[in-house]
Parts: structure tokens; C-alpha cells; sequence
DNA sequence: TTGAAAGCGGTACCAT
DNA sequence: ATGGTACCGCTTTCAA
């Protein structure tokens, strides 16, 4: 029924393992013969048997990308470029490695079982994106899980998220500087005289949530905002409120965040998903941005300009990031030192967003 | 090295084949001995071999999500549909079906290459999204790799492009109602008094370009709108500008279209990315929306409202028509009679969008 | 440069 | 209910 490597070898007049060895074009083989196997290949319709090939060599092609949301440019994006860096199909002539992206939807469980799937496979790489979940019990887990991974021969890269705690396995490593991020973005809303600003703080147990988070409040702390009147971090939790990334989180925040302190003069959303839907929110109040209100973001995504012009976000180099993945995924570029690389996080100022005299 | 399925069948004290069976649940095992099994596949932390057991079984449990650009979220969404529907990690215990998303770029050879590799690892089904090309080569190409495939037993599902022409094969087909979702976007907008209408069309030789094109020009037809002048043709040859589904083509083709036809009152978008750039364009050039000029997308995308309040759109159901894919794919869902189904596309209006009073 | 043949790790049929 | 055992299709020594 189906074609098989030994129907191509009869044809061709060669033996089977002339033909892999022209298929893999690994072994030296003299032009005629190749010419007559790859012919009969073209007249059979030989297609390689994939699992085959997997179990003989004990390795696939396989580079498994997982991303907590696919619906969200923000992973989009990097599972974009590690796959064009992979190679992939359109890479070299006839294509090989074939990267595929797995979406966790943030579950610990799908990510865990994704992982397994991969091994099962026999995955040559596995690229993890996006912040982690902080639950220790789950974080061990993966620790371990990646281990294994790892000395399977499976390349491990985290791409946007911290390096494992515990890892001795040998895990490329590049994440975000979140914190400098979040610091730096309430910094400059701190220098343009905001004093009472909220925040729009994303899921829990997240490390993109944290970071951000603390570099918001350090930049408070440094300031001596929210501490002056010595219950500084009470104030600040009653200007913080948690929720999904997402468009309808950012909108529930923010009329949340209103009805506790009508008197902010700026939110600080978690990312630009959640600018948007406080932007909405502060839209159908009738408050106009950044004139009676400003708005910041992160990640800086395509459209979110369009959406609030004078959004100021922080940049994440997103697209070079995933690249950069992808090459550490192939082997193509070195582990950085030490494991880890931080990327930098820049901020985007669009126009003024100094608060209203009042 | 590796633990193997023997060594989980020593260690419980019974044969390969009862572990095979343990491990499947597709077959009657003693409950002591199954428990046993199961001790021995945690004592040894024993995962199963993908590639062996594909091999052996001649089938995979891999599912494969065509998308041309999975940065954006018109993929997104109907991808991620796609995969929670497959059930994948997190669907039943044990985690079993695997979709995974690959990403062509539009490009015709990739989407060729991943169809092979999809091939080789004799997936279990594959999901094309989004409009195709319409290139006569590429499309025969197409077919006939997809009857391959389909032949070998692997599900083909199309979602959001028109059922392959001449296909023998058994492909189920969802199809978004392009043509008449452009076609009543743009009587509306006659209805509301626009007379000089811009457009800003996808790719060349994309299906979903020509039909919401088509329905466009159908509904100015219909109106005598552009060929009262005996050369309506030509008239809106000049009032229509290709180019990719981006957010940079949206503003490149708007400021393109203003040069061309300074007296537009309206101009709808090949799709809400490319809206956003054209609403960028507009308001760069200071007019505003939609008191001087209106503007309509397609797809009605969730930042779209957003980017551009007044924006008037088509809605098609993503997530929905995605749902349904994945449960075509896993043969959870009939195939629809005829093995096409068109999906409706809804009219979104948002506020008036007359036009200015010249 | 090419061929022969021994696995790779499971699966499923045939016995028992 | 369980065991024995031919394959599944390819890769890779080892020889020639």
C-alpha cells in the first residue's frame, strides 16, 4: 500500500541503505547512484516514514515551542521568530526541522503533559515562553521534568521567563528585565508628578506579575510615594488589583480601581492586552487619555498605539528575543555565560502624560 | 540508558504486551496486575516512545494547525479553538492527542514542506486555516498532496478557506462568507451616503482577498455606484490598493489612496489589521474618524474597537468556526453534508459613519 | 562506494 | 487474562 524505503531501493537497483544514505545525504554516494534513487523517489512518491526514521536514529526533528496563550501577539510574535530561525520548512532544501508550537493556555497541567509529549517524541529542542508560574510544588516539577529532558538530549531554552533555581541541567536561559521595566515605567510617571496612580496587575503567582509589580513599587518606595503617610503598602494594595491578561481583566480593574480612588491621576496596566481594556473602561467614563487620565502599558505590542496613542509602554524586544531562542534551540548560537542572558526592557514615551491640574 | 517497555515488564512480572496493554487501556487487564504495571512505569519513571509506538501502530496521535501568520490573532484564536477542541494536554487523563500549530508565513512552499512533514509523522489530522492561494500550480500541488494525505488516513479539515475544486478527497470544509460580509459592509455604507469608497485589499491571489473584493464591487454594482460614468471598472481599479495584511500596508495603501482620490468619504480595510494602519494614516494626516472619514475593517478582531471606535467591521466567528475544525478533525463532529459548510459573516456597526456634508 | 543484517521500542495477533 | 513473537520502516555498523 504505502511506499516504503525498500520499494525506492528495488527501483532504484540499490540497497536500502543507499537510499538513506542519499536521503540523508550524510554519507558519501557516487552522483549516478544518488540520481537514480532520488528519481525513483520522484516516481514512487516516497514519502520518509517519520517515526521510523525517529526510532532507528533515536532523535527528531521535532523542536517543541510553548507559549501560555496563542490568541496573544505577545507570544505570537516570539514563536514567530524562533520558528523562522529553527529553519524550518523554507529553510534549507527539503526541509527538516519542524517546529511546532504547543499552547499551555497557562495551565500548569497542559504545560507539564506538553512537556511529556515532547519527550515522548523525542523532541530535539524544547523552547518554553512567557512568564512561569511561581507555585514551588510545579516549579519542581518542571525542574525535574526538564532535567530529563535535558539528558535525554533535548535542548532546553526559556525565553522570557527567569532561570530554574534548582536546575543542573543545562538550560539556556533569556529573560526580561520586568523589574527595570516596571521601575523605569513608574519613574517617569512619577517624574511628570503623578502621585496617586493604580495598578493593573496581571495573574497571580506569575513571574511577569511579580517583577513588574516590584519594580512598580520600588520606584514608590524610591520616591517615598504611598510611604509618607506610614501605611505606604496598604495604600499601595488598595491601588493594585490582580487579573488575567486580558482585554476584560483591564477593563473590570480599572472600573474597580475607579470606584476605590477616584482621585488617580494614572494606571499602570500589566501589559498593553490590559491597557486596553482600561482605556476602554476609562473611555465609557467619560475620561479622556491622557488628559484626565494617563495610561501606560507593557510589552509594546503593534497595535496598541493605535489603540491609545499616548500609551507610553515598555518595549520588549520580543521578535529578536525569539530569535535569539531559536538559535540556542538549533545549536546555532552559543549559551550565553553562565546560562542566562538578561534582555533589556526600553521605555516608549508618546507625548506627555503629565497629570491634570486639579 | 533509557528505560524501555521491558524493563517495566520485569520489573512488574509480566510480559511486554501486558504493559502495551496497561498503557493503552484498550484492552482488559487483571486490576492487581494493572496496578503493579502502573508502580513499576512511576518506580522507573518509564515515558513511552513516540516514534516506536507510532511505528508500530502505523498511526500518531499528532494533530497539525496550518496558520500563515501566527502573530496574528486572527489565527490565534481560531487556532487555539482548534486545540482545545482536540482535547490535547488537559483534555482526559493522560494527555494523548497533540495539535500543534505550524506556522507557513503565507508562504505556498512551506505550507507545501509542513503537509509532507505532516506526512512523515502520519498525523492523525490537519487543520488548514485561513484563505489560500489561488496560484492554479500550487493549488493542484495542494490537492494532490492532500489526497495523499487523506488517503493514508489522515482527516483533512479546512477552516476559513473554499473547499479544494477539484478534490476526490474526503476533506471537510468550513468557509467563511467573505463575499457577502464584504458585500453588505459596503451597502452600508452606500446606505449611509458614501459615494467615493476607498479600498485597501489584501494579497494578490488570495481567496479571501477576491472574495470580500468581489463583494465590495458587487454591492457598487448593484447601486450603479462607480459606473454611471460608462468606465466604473477603471474608476475603482484607482480607488483599490493591494498589499498584505498588515498594519504598515493599511497606512502605506491609506496614504496611497489620498493621493490618488483626495475626495474619499470612506475606506474599508481588507481586514482590522490593516484598519489600523489606515486609521493611522488618517489621523497622521489629521483627519478624523469618522467625522471626516469613515473607515471598516473585517474580522473584527478584539482591539479593534479599541484602535478605531467608530470602526465598523464584519464579524466572523473564529472561535467558533476553530471549535468546529478540532472537532472535524477528531471525527468528534460529523462532517457537514456535502463536506462543506459556509459560516455567515455579521454585519458589526458602530456608530454612524455618514458621510461629511461637503 | 555499496550491501547485508542487526537492531531501535512497541503493537497486536495467535496461543494458552 | 496473559505470554510469545513476528513484524513496523529505517539507520548504522561491519564487510566486501
Amino acid at each position: 500500500m504505502t511506499v516504503t524505503l525498500s520499494d525506492v531501493a528495488a527501483r532504484a537497483q540499490v540497497s536500502p541503505a543507499t537510499v538513506s544514505r542519499v536521503l540523508n545525504g550524510n554519507y558519501p554516494v557516487a552522483a549516478a547512484t544518488r540520481e537514480r534513487v532520488l528519481r525513483a523517489v520522484d516516481d514512487l512518491d516516497y514519502v520518509l516514514n517519520g517515526p521510523a526514521s525517529s526510532l532507528a536514529a533515536a532523535t527528531s526533528d521535532l523542536v517543541g515551542i510553548l507559549v501560555n496563550d496563542i490568541a496573544d501577539p505577545f507570544f505570537g510574535i516570539m514563536a514567530g521568530a524562533v520558528q523562522s530561525e529553527i529553519g524550518g520548512p523554507g529553510g534549507r532544501a527539503g526541509g527538516e526541522r519542524m517546529a511546532v508550537v504547543c499552547n499551555t493556555g497557562g495551565s500548569p497541567e497542559r504545560e507539564l503533559t506538553y512537556l511529556t509529549l515532547l519527550q515522548r517524541q523525542r523532541a530535539a529542542a524544547v523552547v518554553l515562553t512567557g512568564g512561569a508560574l511561581e507555585d514551588p510544588a510545579h516549579a519542581a516539577a518542571m525542574s525535574a521534568k526538564l532535567a530529563r529532558l535535558a539528558d535525554a538530549g533535548t535542548r532546553i531554552v526559556l525565553c522570557g521567563r527567569p532561570p530554574l533555581d534548582d536546575s543542573d541541567a543545562a538550560v539556556a536561559t533569556l529573560t526580561f528585565d520586568n523589574r527595570n521595566g516596571g521601575r523605569r515605567l513608574t519613574e517617569h510617571l512619577l517624574t511628570l508628578g503623578h502621585r496617586r496612580i493604580g495598578y493593573v496587575a496581571g495573574p497571580m503567582e506569575r513571574t511577569t506579575t511579580r517583577h513588574r509589580l516590584e519594580g512598580h513599587r520600588d520606584a514608590l518606595a524610591a520616591s517615598g510615594t504611598g510611604t509618607a503617610g506610614g501605611n505606604g503598602n496598604a495604600d499601595q494594595d488598595e491601588l493594585t488589583v490582580h487579573g488575567p491578561y486580558t482585554r476584560r481583566s483591564g477593563y473590570e480593574a480599572t472600573l474597580e480601581l475607579l470606584r476605590r480612588a477616584p482621585d488617580l491621576t494614572a494606571i499602570v496596566a500589566a501589559n498593553d492586552t490590559v491597557a486596553l481594556g482600561a482605556s476602554a473602561a476609562l473611555r465609557e467614563r467619560g475620561l479622556r487619555i491622557p488628559e484626565d487620565i494617563s495610561v501606560a502599558g507593557f510589552d509594546d505590542l503593534p497595535f496598541s498605539v493605535d489603540a491609545v496613542p499616548a500609551l507610553t509602554t515598555v518595549r520588549l524586544p520580543l521578535y529578536e528575543a525569539g530569535a535569539r531562542a531559536g538559535r540556542l534551540a538549533t545549536g546555532a548560537e552559543e549559551a550565553p555565560p553562565g546560562g542566562v542572558a538578561t534582555i533589556g526592557a526600553e521605555l516608549m514615551v508618546r507625548g506627555s502624560t503629565a497629570p491634570p491640574c486639579r
